[in-house]
DNA sequence: CTGACTGCAAACCCTTTGCACTAAA
DNA sequence: TTTAGTGCAAAGGGTTTGCAGTCAG
């Protein structure tokens, strides 16, 4: 069994939830995706596999899986909310093309330094950061 | 006159679009301003001194300073579009507190360099960055 | 005059909630 | 049996649009 079904087990136990099928097939299908999904992707994914399950509960399951820290929102400014796999991903920013909307992942250790930096001079303490860079990407530029 | 309505007044022209009461008196009040309103904040404050503007008249004057360059969206990630001074203010990052909301700006010139490094190394032509600190403020830790 | 602008109301879109029903534990 | 979970539909909440009337140029 793969490892985030554990931490799901666990995360369940540990608030007294319940175990459910379609909270195991949606997470199943979060697992199966490509790492940045909306919920309006994921329904569809989860639909084709499932046609019984609902828009309400694959919402409800992204929450739990925030939660219990295996996925994580992300947020380009478009309104739509988009869940990435956290689970054995580190930490990663991304550069997004504001031509067709496509991004990179990418990441550099000394994003976290500059973070401490900021943070201690405002005796601020950080929990995380999220870095966007906007730009044309190769494709678009070309 | 302020240097703002000078720049709003050439982007009018060069658009060929229209000067109209409404707008002057929009940019007026958001110049007035703290650094960070929602549309809903300056529809309310534009509201009290001239009550027969309307809220999409404000939405849509707003959408015309960021083109103009006078204002610049900003998003928190709570849904709610926010408008900060673009003109005469230079870039800065925000460290935003996760307790009670507030936020710290500063800005860090390191933060230009990492952008460019990134940028390069994906061949991406960068146009700006955001970069937000989540955390604890200081008076929240207390 | 003519076409851009306004303000209202309605539409949109994504997200959340209420509720009766179902099913884990 | 108890209480959390489900799925539908409806409500929320911010943003955008359609349109008839208005007004700047």
């Amino acid at each position: 069994m793969r490892k985030e079904f554990e931490i799901f087990d666990e995360f369940i136990k540990s608030k007294a939830l319940r175990h459910t099928p379609q909270r195991g097939k949606i997470l199943d299908v979060f697992l199966s995706t490509e790492r940045h999904v909306s919920v309006d992707d994921l329904y569809k994914l989860v639909k084709k596999e499932y046609p019984d399950i609902g828009y309400t509960t694959v919402y409800r399951t992204m929450k739990l899986l925030s939660e219990s820290g295996l996925c994580e929102e992300i947020d380009f400014g478009d309104g739509i909310e988009r869940f990435e796999h956290k689970y054995g991903h580190e930490h990663h920013d991304h550069l997004i093309c504001i031509k067709c909307g496509r991004f990179i992942e990418a990441s550099n250790p000394r994003i976290e330094k500059i973070q401490d930096t900021l943070a201690e001079k405002y005796s601020f303490t950080p929990v995380k950061h999220k870095l966007d860079i906007f730009g044309i990407c190769k494709r678009c530029s070309m």
